[in-house]
DNA sequence: GCTATATGTTGCTATTTGTCAAAATTAGAA
DNA sequence: TTCTAATTTTGACAAATAGCAACATATAGC
């Protein structure tokens, strides 16, 4: 008798996760055994929410592939976007350690797989390994390094210079390539850049003219990137 | 002119240091007195700058006490301020451990002292202790949200709007006061808002018609707290 | 394939914000 | 103090941006 019923977990992959090259290098093959028992890789589907902001906190969460965003509702309703982001970024995890809920909501821009950690394992982690904590303090300060620097960025601009800041920012970071598919609606710039859509989209068909980019629907062609760039430098 | 002040050293008083409560409530008091060996206690005057963006990271700077302005210059020459700040909040830290150099430049508004400990003993503290280390990216991540959210409150209003939070923000984060001495200049105000210094003083004076504030120089008193707050959710 | 709905586009106008310049005031240096 | 330079203030005008509305196009659901 006593048998102990696994029920049928996945085999775990953890140690040879891509991910370990962050800030889960510094785990024991033991914690990362650990870690892959509890984890939890949850999947979303493009436009999928994955947390509104006011949820508890009760996972450190982490994208391992995929696109979300991360925002905000005002009060009148309207979306204010914080930032869109890739792997590996570690998402929402700005106030993940100093508040009980959420500050921004987070959905997925493409079908995505966020892992999720509970925060108190991490939590154990960092006091018993030192040089984890360490490197998650390295990453989790980029990561904030990142979202700050790209509201300065948007905030220093006009509305050309957003938007040119912007398509440089999703041809170069996030889809390392002059011709991309935006992930995001001109309703969802303008929530990004603080602007409204009638003028991004005013904007998008005043480079179009001007031979700066292509577009076609959703699909983006840089034609001039040294154009885009000193619109986006002097903007 | 911003000495290191080493010798005579004044007998340590870490120990019972208010800022203990902070983060560094964690360590041992052997730990804390190895820390009051090492750390350097610097005094800024007024207008003096603590470090330039660019200069290389040796040092975990915390505000001891007094108030100063984080900010970068813009290739055009132009100063963007990111944040105003007082005890204890961990300046300029976003980037300290991810990067080689500062990414912002750092000034005191007021006579301020900050306390500087070698990033190098941090380092090792943040490995050899976890709860120091879970303490530390408590408080970090709080300093960064602020920021965070700094921006983003900036940027979803218009310039009475933002002009209206900032008064508040000064009113109720940095003096506790209806009334109050600004520590920063029109102008510095306009490049924390990004907006231009014209209109910002334009603004004062709508205010001041309105009866919602009273100016002398830079001394401000709220009268209509109310409206202020009323131009501030909807701007 | 077809409708209903959301998203994108453009023009027009009102409002907001920037720029420039001159005058008044204030702060700092000698 | 006295002078000088910087900051503050205001006005007039130009430029940028928002708001609205009509229409076109794409998308999703049936």
């Amino acid at each position: 008798m006593a048998l102990v019923i696994q029920t049928p977990k996945k085999k775990c992959n953890c140690i040879s996760c891509e991910l370990r090259n962050l800030a889960f290098s510094s785990l024991s093959d033991e914690d990362i055994g650990l870690i892959c028992e509890v984890r939890e890789e949850i999947s979303y589907s493009k436009g999928e929410v994955i947390h509104l902001e006011g949820d508890p906190i009760r996972y450190f969460k982490y994208l391992k592939n995929g696109l979300v965003k991360l925002y905000k509702v005002t009060e009148n309703g309207e979306e204010q976007i914080v930032t869109v982001t890739r792997p590996f970024e570690f998402v929402s995890n700005t106030n993940v350690f100093h508040e009980e809920a959420y500050r921004y909501s987070l959905s997925a821009l493409e079908d995505s797989v966020v892992c999720a950690i509970r925060i108190d394992l991490i939590r154990e982690m960092i006091i018993r390994n030192g040089r984890f904590a360490l490197n998650l303090i390295t990453v989790l300060s980029r990561t904030a390094e990142n979202i700050i620097s790209l509201g300065l960025e948007i905030r220093k601009r006009n509305l050309a210079g957003r938007i040119a800041y912007v398509l440089l920012y999703f041809s170069g970071e996030i889809y390392h390539s002059r011709i991309f598919d935006l992930p995001v609606s001109r309703k969802e710039i303008a929530d990004l850049i603080s602007m409204s859509s009638a003028n991004v989209i005013r904007t998008f068909s005043e480079f179009r003219r001007d031979g700066i980019i292509k577009t076609n629907g959703r699909t983006i062609e840089i034609m001039d990137m040294n154009k885009l760039e000193i619109i986006s430098r002097r903007g």
